[in-house]
DNA sequence: TGTATTCCTGTACCCAAGTACGGAGTCAAG
DNA sequence: CTTGACTCCGTACTTGGGTACAGGAATACA
């Protein structure tokens, strides 16, 4: 926690804390591939740079979006095929499947945003949301 | 199959396919309590009466909303209390949820929009994906 | 009537994405 | 040089949402 974090990169708990995840969670990038071992600089303890920290929160962030992880693993292979072409199909692939995720949550939106809507206009009686018979957009 | 299933209700085979669900996911639901047991009519077999299917399709269509088996059971327990107020609450929830994610998901796929568009203008040399791959919007 | 489907209950298994834990080893501060 | 926090590795457990299967009972159809 000194001038040697700074040299040498972080502990595995410092990086935890860095980005907001748990210490167990990198291990099991790590176990699962998803993260490379980071080296070991003189005894033990893996020191994690800021590249690997970078790394990680792009993985959080493209799970915080919907990818799973080994989409994510996909995504960050693009980095070391080199080739821009594979990359760029990949890329694509990605890209329309998004799409389509919008897609399917404009739906989903929309569909709530009129129950609720129609909720809030009262009469509780007849509450549209228990009209179980609404099908869906 | 026949006259009988109008009478007394469809059978678990025939409301799964009514709904289009496998059997043991309905045997699921009723081992988690989501759905309760449906009772038998002379003998050992349980009928599911048009109550049932509702309440099952009901599952199905919220669980496409992105609500959870447990936010299930907490909206179908409303519907006893005919709380059409707190059914909205939840719905109001996810709905801010649901818009959330859609405007993640709107940056990302403009990011990767961007990546394959300047990827796709050529210089396979310096590829934008592998260049901007870590820094997320 | 016999055979083929379903159905019943119960238990086991699956996958993803972690969490928890035990028994070491390491390391910086007091 | 000890102590307390941290790390390592391996293995086991958890949760959500199901699936699969075994062995027996009931029903459907020829």
């Amino acid at each position: 926690m000194l001038k040697e974090s700074l040299e040498a990169g972080l502990t595995i708990g410092q990086a935890a804390k860095a980005i907001d995840v748990n210490v167990e969670t990198i291990r099991y990038y790590q176990r699962i591939g998803l993260l490379p071992m980071s080296p070991r600089q003189r005894g033990s303890i893996r020191r994690y740079s800021v590249d690997s920290v970078k790394r990680l929160s792009f993985i959080r962030r493209a799970q915080q979006l919907g990818f799973s992880l080994e989409e994510i693993a996909d995504l960050l292979q693009l980095e070391k095929t080199r080739s821009c072409g594979e990359a760029r199909t990949i890329a694509e692939a990605k890209l329309a499947a998004v799409t389509r995720k919008i897609a399917d949550l404009s739906g989903i939106q929309n569909y709530l945003a009129t129950l609720v809507r129609r909720c809030k206009a009262g009469k509780t009686a007849d509450c549209p949301i228990f009209e179980a018979l609404l099908p869906l957009p």
